[in-house]
RNA sequence: GCGGGCGUGGUGGAAUGGUAGACACACCAGACUUAAAAUCUGUUGGGGCGUAGCCCCGUGGGGGUUCGAGUCCCCCCGCCCGCACCA
């Protein structure tokens, strides 16, 4: 007997991978492409669990490709700028750039034992001149396009620090450092285009068929087309140049239940009125504090100031509208202006309750209901409601035709018109921090905001920074700002703003293609390889990332760095799910909560216990694993305590890819188990005589064919656990087997081939030893013979209404009529029959039998 | 607040609208052992009865569609993710 030892088989085999260069990616006219891409990592220093998850989802699509006889592209990179950088320098006194670059090493080294079919000879990092010159060109070739332009946005402003916090660093509307409340300010940055994309990017969604349907929906959602009415109020009272007021609105039907005019603070009028009324001004000041997301907006309390202004309804001009001044309406959607209709949306009747407005109904749920609302009546909008307070459309209709009638009653009096609009605002990309791309822009007191010429790329982040004091140090670089103007020659200062992270990762996957070339892409690469076929990684990502990386191939395309065929860059996606962990918790003196590490703590069935002193440890449910809770395990400390194979093999088994798994150290344990089963079949195998002719090979080589079967379809539809459970299943068959030793041998490098994507160290190590030929990585997947599938007889459920009560075994291909006869002829439906005679019999062939009494 | 998702035994989970609980963990029992570990075998959703068997209940709660619902539709509850400067 010998043992399974990981260690030095999955060192063996990964050596014997990197000599052959097995999963160097090489463009080739006879075999089909398959790229297959996993988010790439941001380098914070230490793989988790997460990402072995991650990138073993992908690398049993790349193995089981490649063995299906497809090139394979797999390459591997870093998302290395980013605000961890910068808060390591400052908290530790060390450069983003080494910290940046030490991490990729280390992480680097934590994945290579994991054994997984990259090419790293594609490396990129987002960080280094080399990936980042080539975006500084296209953002250049962008500008040029006219895909970006310049405007005035809001930022959080820590008026201590003095410096542009990230929605990250504002808690509870303070600024994590300074404890100061956040205010928003408003900044010139860069913007790309993208709204201009939004009917595009939202009618594209429907090609995307292998996309889950959750992600589709959410940019839909995100895009949000709507159709409105666009009108003006005509104001009483306003200052000079407003005599109205611009609003849009997707209710248009409930125009007559309109109550107030709700403006945004940022609205010309109120900044306008900020300048001469003390109370305006102080108002606004108080809109102004707080974060600028959008939940931070949405979730706080209500306010509104009355500026004394008027509007006349358009409908009846003695009646006027108050116009307020309101905290929780956006100058970025439509026009900064709203009308106020309590009676249908919950927001407006708590802000016309509080400031005590009229409460308009204008449809009812029936012609009886009184209009005394105690919230607002929303209904959905394929509802038929009653109109009491119609002016367009039947008394009767649906919110929809309402709508439609509205908006067409409206155009007809030449109140306002019918309009599109989005949700989706442009994309900001300014960042007024130093670990991220450059701009590569002058300012030329002469010539303006102008490009940098592409001769002098790449604009190199300067080396020589400290982050001693807050906010951005380009700024404060005056050697590296002073430029010559690129257009007149004259001294100019660089534009100090550097680009969202987004910006990097939203080409990578193009760059990928041709990590070398001198050019962002290379046409011919990228005709070749793209598009990525399979894309895995987090839904945390699917709105924004996949949204601004569909939208960046399309700008590609327009500037010549991609082919039309690429500007949805993503034929097939997959989100996971996150690696969880129980909880292990006790208190301290002061009844504040202690977290223990899972190697800390003994698990006895339902109670725990620390290992040191023994104290009983409170277990919390499953969460996500996180440092400040301590519920980590160390992918390392897992390879070394079973090997790489094991880790793979228990985050694919235990729940499907797409949803949550749990990570326990009996699992891993089994898994591990397992592992070693499956090696003493091996061992065993090896030791038969090759004389015995052996009993039951006919039924171990069917399982075997069906084994492959499932497996298969398992793969290729994303059901790793399932196809993980067959292997199992087949694995005790393998084990209990008294077949011949060749047939043996043959079900053995089969489970093994069919766990090589899984497993791919332990399956090299039993194909080498059964004798097969070559490396497992590189040999053709098995195909199942159709007909050791099929069975002769077939087992059917009899239910009566529904309930089962009894099976039979027919032929597989007997006809309904007489299955029907043989159920009927069941004793239980006798009994339950008592004489009487069916209603119906339903018969699914090869399903199931159902008899209605 | 808005958008999206999820909810099935003691646990993780399986189930093209067709036998709910595959597979695994845990527990329990047995074999082997001086003993333990390891390994192997078996039982295990809950309840009931006249216990080779049969019946009832059961997929977060309530309602609906269907011959048939964990699966589809509506409402409610709970948890998770995203909300444009974390990546």
């Amino acid at each position: 007997m010998t043992r399974y030892t990981p260690s030095e088989i999955e060192a063996r085999w990964q050596a014997a991978w990197e000599k052959d260069e097995i999963f160097k990616a090489v463009r080739s006219a006879d075999k089909p492409k398959y790229y297959v891409l996993e988010m790439f990592p941001y380098p914070s220093g230490r793989i988790h669990m997460g990402h072995v998850r991650n990138y073993t989802l992908g690398d049993v699509i790349a193995r089981y490709k490649l063995a299906k006889g497809f090139n394979v592209l797999h390459p591997m990179g870093w998302d290395s700028f980013g605000l961890a950088a910068e808060n390591a320098a400052m908290q530790k006194g060390i450069h983003p750039g080494t910290w940046t670059y030490q991490n990729i090493e280390d992480m680097k080294n934590q994945m290579k034992p994991l054994g997984f079919s990259l090419d790293w000879s594609r490396e990129i990092a987002t960080c280094h001149p080399d990936y980042y010159q080539h975006q500084q060109a296209m953002f250049i070739d962008m500008i040029e396009a006219g895909l970006i332009y310049r405007k005035n946005a809001v930022v959080n402003w820590d008026p201590v620090d003095m410096t542009v916090l990230a929605n990250e660093q504002v808690e509870q509307g303070r600024g994590w450092r300074s404890g100061a409340l956040v205010e928003r300010r408003e900044l010139t940055q860069w913007f790309f285009k993208i709204s201009d994309y939004s009917d595009e990017l939202l009618s594209a969604l429907d090609n995307l068929e292998n996309w889950p349907a959750k992600v589709r929906l959410m940019q839909e959602n995100w895009i949000g087309k709507s159709r409105g009415l666009q009108f003006a109020f005509s104001t009483v009272n306003a200052p000079d140049g407003h005599d109205r007021i611009e609003v849009y609105t997707t209710r248009p039907d409930t125009l007559l239940g309109a109550s107030f005019v709700g403006i945004s603070p940022d609205h010309p009028i109120a900044k306008l009125l900020e300048r001469d009324s003390e109370e305006v001004a102080a108002f606004v000041a108080e809109c102004r504090k707080g974060g600028t997301t959008e939940e931070a907006i949405e979730t706080g309390e209500k306010l509104g100031l009355d500026t004394g202004i008027r509007v006349r309804h358009p409908f009846d001009t003695s009646q006027e509208l108050p116009v307020y001044i309101a905290n929780f309406i956006l100058m970025e959607y439509g026009t900064g202006a709203i009308f106020g209709c309590p009676a249908h949306d919950q927001r407006d009747f708590e802000f016309a309750t509080k400031y005590d407005l009229p409460i308009i109904s204008t449809y009812l749920p029936s012609e009886e209901s009184s209009d005394e609302l105690e919230e607002a009546y929303v209904p959905q909008k394929t509802e038929k409601v009653f109109y009491n307070r119609g002016f367009a459309g039947e008394q009767w209709q649906t919110g929809l035709e309402a709508i439609n009638a509205a908006i067409a009653f409206c155009e007809s009096q030449g109140v306002g018109q019918g309009v599109t609009k989005f949700r989706l605002r442009d994309w900001g990309l300014s960042r007024q921090r130093y670990w991220g791309c450059p701009i590569p822009v002058v300012h030329c007191d002469d010539c303006g905001v102008v490009p940098e010429k592409k001769e002098n790329l790449p604009v190199k982040l300067p080396e020589d920074v400290t982050f001693d004091i807050p906010g951005n140090p380009l700024d404060r670089h005056m050697e590296w700002r002073t430029t010559p103007c690129p257009f007149c020659g004259k001294s100019a200062l660089r534009e100090t703003d550097t680009m969202d992270t987004f910006v990097d990762s939203s080409w990578y996957y193009a760059r990928f293609t041709a990590p070398h070339a001198d050019t962002p892409t290379v046409m011919d690469d990228a005709n070749y390889w793209m598009n990525v076929d399979q894309y895995i990684g987090g839904v945390e990502h699917a709105i924004l990332h996949l949204l601004y990386a569909r939208f960046f191939a399309r700008a590609m395309q327009i500037t010549g760095h991609l082919p039309e065929s690429a500007i949805e860059p993503f034929d097939a996606l997959f989100t996971q799910g996150m690696v969880t962990h129980a909880i292990y918790k006790t208190e301290d003196a002061n009844q504040r909560p202690v977290y223990h590490y899972p190697e800390e703590v003994d698990v006895k069935g339902d109670n725990a216990f620390l290992k040191e002193g023994g104290a009983q440890v409170e277990i919390i449910p499953s969460a996500k694993m996180s440092k400040s809770k301590n519920n980590v395990v160390d992918p390392l400390s897992i390879i070394s305590a079973f090997g790489a194979d094991t880790a793979r093999w228990f985050v694919l088994s235990d729940s499907p890819p797409e949803r949550d798994v749990e990570w326990t150290a009996s699992g891993a344990e089994a898994a591990y188990k397992h592992m070693s089963r499956v090696w003493n079949i091996c061992d065993r195998i090896g030791a038969m005589s090759d004389a015995d002719a052996g009993e039951g090979n006919e039924e171990l080589l069917r399982a075997m064919h069906k084994t492959t079967h499932d497996v298969t379809m398992a793969i290729e539809s994303f059901g790793f656990n399932a196809a993980i459970a067959k292997l199992y299943g087949f694995t005790a068959t393998l084990q209990k087997s008294k077949a011949s030793k060749s047939v043996q041998r043959e079900a053995v490098m089969t489970l093994a081939q069919l766990m090589a994507p899984m497993t791919p160290h332990l399956a090299e190590d039993i194909w080498a030893n059964q004798g097969g030929e070559g490396l497992i990585a590189k040999a053709p997947w098995p195909v199942a013979d159709e007909a050791m599938l099929k069975d002769d007889t077939v087992t059917l459920p009899i239910q009566v209404n529904g309930k089962r009560r009894g099976e039979i075994d027919v032929p597989a291909d007997m006809p309904k009529d007489e299955v029907e006869k043989l159920a009927l002829a069941h004793e239980a439906v006798i009994r339950i029959l008592d004489g009487g005679t069916p209603k119906k019999v339903i018969v699914v062939p090869g399903r199931i039998v159902n008899v209605v009494v």
